[in-house]
DNA sequence: TCTTGAAGCTCTAGTGACTAGAGCAGCTAC
DNA sequence: GTAGCTGCTCTAGTCACTAGAGCTTCAAGA
């Protein structure tokens, strides 16, 4: 049996994030001990471990809970478990597509300036002015 | 003389996001006509474009806050204008790199399963389970 | 047994950057 | 005049937490 904060320890999960994930509904309400502390078994660690490697990958806790009812009746709804992993996936790639983009462009508005502060500022300017970007970022 | 509509359709920033823009003191309090309606000049619209340039680019209301205040004695400030967008582009290329582990983890983790249904889901086996990760995400 | 301090409890409210909806008033075109 | 679009303010909701108040319980040492 494992205490609220030893599960914290463990997981990397911070305390109230992980009474947030119970009042949600995406953790399973743990037992109490006589005193009304949260006890949890080795089931409790697992959940909240899959939840903290899904979140770290970038997961929604909607995509989780799904997820998570989907372990229920594993290998089952194995289509469906892809297909939120494939959509994540894409989901990320696209993410990156862009973030290359807005690199490349603040790479461009910071050679504007050389840091001085001899009345330079074009990075100001470029800021405002989108139609000297190269690229359709955003 | 522009309506909030007129400005929302030039600059791609919807109308209770202008408002709200203007509640939290980013945009300046434009002039009412008799029926109490915003209407703005030029100036308006050159402000919210910035404003929507920069948050394109990822930065934050609270960085734009203080372009715009450097804005009023430009040049002067240049070097802190620099500083916020060479730390937006450590930011960006920082989230880039995160992003590009998280892909190839799932990338991994999608290969495992050919979305059939036929019992297979180490989908869901490998994304409780971090120490088959190869790279060190999250 | 008593005490101390860490850890736990519930509840409310705040974060950032909006978004949605209610219930009105004003504006424009026919 | 009237229809319907646009505007107004205000409140509350979103996501995924985080912070704080004010209390109780637990574990270890004297």
């Amino acid at each position: 049996m494992f205490s609220i904060g030893q599960l914290s320890k463990t997981t990397g999960v911070k305390v109230p994030t992980i009474r947030y994930y119970e009042e949600i509904g995406l953790l399973p309400q743990p037992g109490r001990n006589v005193g009304n502390q949260r006890r949890y078994g080795q089931d409790g660690m697992d959940a909240l471990g899959f939840i903290k490697h899904a979140r770290d990958l970038g997961f929604s806790l909607e995509d989780i809970k799904s997820l998570m009812g989907l372990d229920g009746h594993l290998g089952d709804d194995c289509a469906e478990a892809d297909r939120i992993a494939r959509s994540q996936l894409a989901n990320v790639r696209d993410r990156i597509r862009k973030l290359e983009q807005l690199a490349s462009e603040l790479e461009r508005i910071s050679t504007l300036c050389d840091g001085g502060n001899g009345g330079c500022c074009k990075v100001l300017t470029a800021l405002g002015d989108h139609s000297q970007c190269a690229g359709d970022h955003g």
